[in-house]
DNA sequence: CTTGCCGCTACTTATTTAGTAGCAACTTCA
DNA sequence: TGAAGTTGCTACTAAATAAGTAGCGGCAAG
């Protein structure tokens, strides 16, 4: 399993556009969830471990890999933490928190 | 195979908390290109498999199955099209095609 | 020297995704 | 009428990914 990263081809999308490399990287189930974890704050490998409801510690690994490979975090003394790439991408994604709710009353209703 | 919705447990997460489906659906593998595919323009049903390239038209299904549940699209007469939800979607994940840009610079540096 | 937490790795099983074939409904052009 | 093409799928099998569980070696505290 290699890290999707931009500039080459990735899964789904053999142009290497950057956005298509994202859709890539962030449509692995758990990757948006561990860098939404660690907004803010680090987190050790088991304090992430039981945040993202005791996800197995296989996969998070290969995560944590693939995300310290595209320069999204990296690992500290502190435990893991974005990098400041990882933290302008949370910003980018903040709006979809307010998005969500909006969809949450259109879904149940 | 259950479609997430804000509202109920979900994929990764018990607590139903709307950004939390939101992120169990849009991790499954395809289910953002889908939306991008279709922002601006509706596309058939082979229209949008071969611009995926050639993605497998099981998945394909179940995808726009589950992208109809979340009311992000329905299939119309001119083929399959985003909903104003799914519309408005989009419109919170522009900003990550300039982040993918500036991520591109900064990994193959 | 034991107890406990840490970051993992190794392994097996279950779930998801890919890949291929093909059918029934419809259109096109003869 | 009828043969040929396109469309939206479904069915099925194989490959890839994720889940689940066990446990090791390192380190720190008591």
């Amino acid at each position: 399993m290699t890290t999707p990263l931009p500039n080459q081809p990735v899964r789904g999308s053999d142009s290497g556009i950057p956005i298509m490399a994202a859709f890539d990287l962030l449509g692995r189930k758990w990757n948006m969830r561990i860098l939404w974890e660690l907004n803010q704050q680090a987190l050790s490998f088991r304090n992430l471990q039981q945040r993202c409801n005791g996800m197995s510690p296989s996969v998070l690994n290969t995560r944590l890999k693939q995300l310290s490979d595209a320069k999204l975090l990296n690992s500290t003394p502190q435990g893991y933490q974005l990098t400041a790439l990882g933290e302008s991408l949370m910003e980018k994604l903040n709006p979809l928190r307010e998005w969500a709710v909006e969809w949450e009353a259109q879904v149940s209703s």
